[in-house]
DNA sequence: TGGTTATTGG
């Protein structure tokens, strides 16, 4: 998001010197102009630029104590040209918006400039309330207010307002231009709203390629890929946002080899890459985890000098990170230019919260950990994102104390707690053990969504709480939440861990027959283990049968545990055939099975097993243990 | 002197 700069400096008028007034406009803009040019080194225009102060916003302060001095700001002409020089060369809506507080009649124009300032540097309120203002002084919105308004509520999700703005233009019979049909298009599409959108793309005579780029995107935000590529390949005159746009919507509906496809149907149809479509090919890459062409992407955007982008430099970054590859990714982020605009301090945030996600992503944790102690040391901004890396590292590794720090800080600065990090706070807490701090922040949350249920129902499995995880379920259910697969694996495994078969059976079946969720691996693996821990082991060689599951070697060894524990040798064999034949080398596949003969006290067969796992050279890594001192994690044997 | 679509981190 762009922020103004809003720079609180003042007028000096006593230092202003010039001619005596001249009545036209363009007279009294060059003579400021003279006068920046030409003034002697010690005038404020030669301090200003050794201060960093613009060239531009100099000329607009001259101007400014000059027409207030001659008394022609109330000339709507000079101060709609100030008013307009402030927005878009100084950037400066402070001093804008002084400005529009000291013109006495505005016209259209006046309101226009600044509700188009506001709009595009994202302050909404700020649009919305002047907008209101406006009417309220009975001047009748133009098109471009009109789309600046458009552009607020479709991001403010406003449909009620965008709606009635919409009602008021037909009502009043203003015709709709095509820069303001695609703003209400693009309102439509934000807000969910696709068939007031559809009716209204349909109402167009002469379509032009934005509003197609619009419903291309507005179908592939709702999934329906196939209708998006109509649109697509009917579309005659293609722009590099129509193939940006499927090429991203594709990727991300999980369909990234036709987004490939496209990519290089792209070039070779003669379309020249823009940034976006850098940033976007990045991105796929990191999908399809094609770390040479990313490479090669690189190079290309090295010699077109385009790195230091912050979208593409975080698209870049992102790419190796998820390619494991955190040495370049973290070359990349040390590539971070000066900042020139408030724009790159943005992106610089995403690439330091880009590299912690990627320290974490790839199990280093402890240089995650030192990265995030870095940032706060040397006040580097750290956001939602960011944190919550840093405290799902601490879930990860069990790190109560740093997590606790982690929490006190984001309490401290009085962060706002989004339900990421409040599902990764839940989720810390109960993997660390102290399940009533979890519970205390469930309790404090007003919008619990699926993922906020989820974490508590698995906090409380996790404790071998099976009936609380159980009450809070059917409690979420109760509240009309749809549980999601992931829901289910909680609901298993804490069903699991309280010994709950008949629960988790009728919870299993549930899943599939009322919420249509196909069982995942990891469901079935649930399932396996409760019945095996149940000592129905004949009951789960079944089900693994039934559901043709028994190449799936996690179930497997869930199942010889099971008969380890409740010392059915046969059974274990019948697993450990096929488990041995699928990982010949995994050495917990044969400690498994060793442990169970010993169990037995079948010493001899034991030793057997452990040979064969010598022979093999199927060596287990020892565990290790670790201990947190003085904010670092000491591992030993 | 003003307005539209697509891209990055959990």
């Amino acid at each position: 998001m762009r922020r103004a700069r809003l720079s609180t400096r003042c007028f000096d008028t006593k230092s202003v010197l010039l001619p005596s007034p001249v009545p036209a406009i363009t007279d009294i803009i060059n003579a400021t102009k003279f006068e920046l040019h030409h003034c002697q080194p010690s005038c404020r225009h030669h301090q200003s630029l050794s201060s960093g102060y613009s060239h531009h916003e100099t000329q607009a302060e001259l101007l400014h104590a000059y027409v207030i001095k001659n008394g022609s700001l109330q000339n709507l002409a000079i101060s709609n040209y100030l008013l307009n020089l402030y927005v878009k060369k100084c950037q400066n809506l402070y001093h804008a918006h002084q400005l529009f507080n000291e013109i006495l009649t505005r016209d259209i124009r006046t309101w226009t400039i600044l509700i188009s300032g506001f709009a595009q540097y994202e302050d909404f309120k700020m649009v919305l309330y002047l907008f209101r203002k406006m009417q309220s002084e009975g001047i009748c919105p133009n098109h471009f207010t009109l789309s600046s308004v458009f552009k607020c509520c479709s991001t403010l999700c406003e449909l009620r307002n965008g709606k009635a703005i919409h009602g008021w233009i037909l009502t009043n019979e203003i015709g709709l231009d095509v820069i303001l049909v695609n703003s209400v298009l693009d309102l439509y599409v934000k807000c969910g709203a696709l068939d007031y959108a559809k009716r209204l793309f349909k109402s167009v005579e002469e379509i032009d390629t934005v509003s197609w780029n619009i419903m291309i995107s507005a179908y592939l935000h709702i999934g329906d890929v196939e209708r998006a590529l109509d649109l697509f390949h009917g579309l005659n005159s293609k722009d590099v946002t129509s193939w940006n746009t499927i090429i991203d919507g594709l990727m991300k509906n999980g369909f990234e080899r036709t987004s490939l496809e496209l990519l290089y149907k792209m070039l070779e149809s003669g379309h020249m890459f823009n940034a976006v479509t850098f940033s976007i090919a990045l991105n796929l890459v990191s999908c399809l985890s094609l770390l040479e062409l990313g490479k090669q992407i690189h190079g290309q955007v090295l010699r077109l000098v385009l790195h230091n982008n912050g979208f593409i430099r975080n698209s870049l970054l992102g790419m190796y990170c998820k390619c494991g590859k955190m040495e370049e990714a973290s070359m990349t982020l040390r590539t971070i230019p000066v900042r020139i605009s408030c724009d790159d301090s943005l992106a610089d945030v995403v690439s330091w919260s880009s590299m912690i996600s990627g320290y974490v992503r790839n199990g280093e944790y402890e240089i995650a950990f030192q990265t995030f102690r870095f940032m706060v040391n040397e006040h580097v901004v750290v956001d939602k994102f960011t944190l919550t890396s840093i405290v799902s590292a601490c879930a990860s590794k069990g790190i109560l104390e740093l997590g606790m720090q982690v929490h006190a800080h984001i309490q401290k600065i009085g962060h706002k707690v989004d339900a990421h990090l409040y599902s990764s706070l839940i989720d810390m807490y109960a993997k660390c053990g102290s399940l009533n701090d979890a519970i205390k922040i469930f309790k404090q949350i007003n919008d619990l969504n699926v993922v906020l249920w989820t974490s508590m129902i698995s906090g409380f499995g996790l404790h071998g709480q099976g009936h609380e995880a159980i009450e809070l379920f059917e409690c979420m259910m109760n509240e009309g939440i749809i549980p999601n697969e992931i829901t289910f694996i909680g609901v298993l495994i804490a069903c699991n861990h309280a010994g709950l078969l008949e629960e988790g059976c009728k919870y299993f079946e549930l899943m599939q027959k009322v919420y249509g969720i196909k069982p995942d691996f990891e469901h079935y693996t649930c399932m396996v283990d409760l019945y095996g821990r149940s000592g129905r082991l004949n009951e789960a060689k079944e089900f693994i049968q039934e559901n043709g599951i028994s190449h799936v070697s996690a179930v497997l060894k869930s199942f010889l545990s099971s008969c380890r524990l409740h010392k059915n040798v046969e059974m274990g064999n019948w697993a450990s055939e096929r488990l041995l034949k699928l990982e010949q080398s995994d050495a917990g596949s044969y400690i498994l099975l060793s442990n169970m003969y010993s169990t037995d006290h079948r010493w001899e067969e034991a030793a057997n097993v452990r040979s064969s796992m010598q022979q093999r050279k199927a060596n287990k890594l020892p565990g290790l243990s670790w201990i947190q001192l003085k904010n670092q994690v000491h591992n030993f044997n």
